[in-house]
DNA sequence: CTTGACCCCTAGAACGTTTTAGGTTGCGTG
DNA sequence: CACGCAACCTAAAACGTTCTAGGGGTCAAG
């Protein structure tokens, strides 16, 4: 009787013994029967299902991958106030499932670091983790993928230990850039996602398809959330260098930069059209369709989850060592009109 | 060798008794150095650290849990595509670091039922489960609380197993009805949250609030997500029975409403005013400031991880009983004004 | 009657930790 | 010199599973 022991340990869960007593059966008896293996007879087979029912008794899934070796575990690290990355995680939800992989999900938050989240997807001992859109270096990123099977998504990296899932941003980039200059535009703005990932490849995307016009490229500095957008805005604004168009890194940044323009009287698309990148549930629908390079997140989902599988059974799957490039495609809503001026 | 061991198991992750071997100990001691404690000379100490970084070594936590005889765990289920589970997440998150617990997340997604996430809790062992929004039967959840601390977030139900957080959802409404009263409407409509947790107390609310001041209530089947508020505008436009304010079920309802009054040509708030519920971070910035009702995310986060350790540790605490009940106010911002009718 | 094959079942080891119960030292003291 | 006491260390058990190896039956074939 210490003073430490003020807090007591939770109450003991019922566990394959007590099933196995209760039920008199050996425990590898019940064992066999809870995992539908062959082997038990009839008689008994029924007998423990009842006792286990009557006990609500649940395996405990860690004794289980202890003991066997392997936890059948897909980690995901995702950032958690990204509705793209939700996205995601259904479908990797469903492609696991079917692959019979469960799911540990490692949230990325203000105040718990990219670091830490990995950190207990090793200590869950993951055989392999997906991670999504991560904003960590490139050589921590690499140390991750020496020790477990690594797949990166949504983000450039090229790394013998790292597979990568990503959309074609240049090409997505490409695909917004004709369309607004299809639409008369020519003072077509950039705001970026600074040092988000892809982000480096989505302004080189619209450098390449503004010089293809033979248009001068203009980049503000962005980031992936609405408040980047916002204040992109709000600088364009406070230099009096309103273009007509501005392309923005992703739907959150979109829906800043709609925010500020609307706040500002400015109408969307009369006077300036815009575009975001991800098509995530949420932006698609809110009150002004947006305008928007759609990257498919199901299906980045079952490459990712393709591969890590891949790589945790050794196939010798060639594919897992190049890029797994989805393409995008412009979903046209209401934010984006023909040029004005 | 048979058919089946195509799929090679994955690579052995380094152990204790690797790194006690290589550093020439017992597993007893690297232990005792890995957790800090008391014991250990400074040199073995010293070289038990050099030795587990030189192998990458990370505890294992499923076994420690399983030696230890508790996770030290805190179960979350929530819907990956609610906006505010994500702000609830990162509350909780934080508060249980503070308390010295883990996390672990089970996502309720279109292929996923709330069965299926709370499953994997209890298989994973964790000592108590935290629920937002849960849309089980009652029954279900009662059985949850049975068997291990279940704290039932925004949703009103009353039973002794279960320990509930909730906004005053009753008082919320009334804010909101009072906000609009304030500019002049009178006939607003209050589209629901049909059967989601907590609609029936927000149409209470409502409905008291329409009768404190002699108002007529009308109230259109909605519901949580973006397209339950688009189909209840849209059936009130067939109806050509438009209000001058509607009252959504939540924020993602509220941007469904938003969503199709602005497709319709109808302006906000010069023909119509809107108001939410929950304030997010998503609905706060998007284009139009959403008005809405807030419950803080936070606060209902941190006061869930209390309860959930209370009930844990066996605490006789006996708020953990009482509805945990957090008091909402009103944020307004664009989308309302005064009534031109 | 023996043998072998099959079916059903169980004892006991193993997984990677923590913890308990001790076992060695070395050293200061009587 | 014997004793006691720290300080440091370890062997072995335990947690809840799964799996291996094998033990008894029963039955048909030799």
């Amino acid at each position: 009787m210490t003073i430490e022991d003020a807090g007591t340990a939770p109450a003991r869960r019922t566990t394959l013994a007590d099933v196995a007593r209760q039920a008199g059966v050996s425990t590898a008896l019940v064992s066999l029967v809870m995992r539908g293996a062959p082997g038990a007879s009839p008689a008994n087979r029924e007998k423990v299902f009842r006792v286990a029912r009557e006990l609500g008794y649940v395996p405990d899934s860690r004794a289980r991958a202890l003991r066997q070796g392997r936890s059948q575990l897909l980690g995901v690290m995702f950032h958690v106030q990204q509705p793209f990355h939700a996205d995601v995680i259904e479908g990797v939800y469903e492609a696991a499932e079917a692959a019979g992989y469960d799911v540990v999900l490692s949230a990325v938050t203000d105040s718990r670091s990219e670091d830490k989240a990995i950190g207990t997807l090793l200590a869950d001992r993951c055989e392999a983790v997906i991670l999504v859109a991560p904003q960590s270096s490139r050589e921590w990123l690499a140390e991750v993928g020496g020790r477990l099977p690594t797949v990166v998504l949504v983000r450039h990296v090229r790394h013998p230990d790292l597979s990568v899932v990503r959309a074609a941003d240049m090409k997505g980039l490409g695909l917004a850039v004709d369309h607004l200059v299809g639409l008369g535009h020519r003072r077509i703005v950039h705001v970026d996602g600074a040092g988000s990932p892809s982000a480096e490849q989505r302004r080189r995307g619209y450098r390449a398809a503004m010089a293809r016009h033979g248009l001068e490229p203009r980049i503000v500095r962005g980031g992936w959330a609405e408040i980047n957008g916002s204040q992109a805005v709000e600088q364009l604004l406070s230099e009096d260098d309103l273009p007509t168009a501005i392309l923005a890194f992703n739907d959150p940044c979109a829906n800043g930069v709609l925010s500020t323009l609307h706040r500002s009287g400015i109408s969307v698309p009369e006077e300036v059209s815009v575009i975001g990148f991800d098509d995530t549930h949420l932006a698609g629908f809110s009150h002004i369709g947006l305008t928007t390079v759609r990257q498919d997140a199901g299906q980045m989902a079952r490459m990712a989850v393709g591969r890590a599988i891949s790589l945790i059974e050794r196939k010798d799957d060639p594919e897992v060592h190049r890029d797994g490039v989805v393409v995008p495609d412009l979903v046209v809503r209401g934010t984006t009109g023909p040029c004005r001026q």
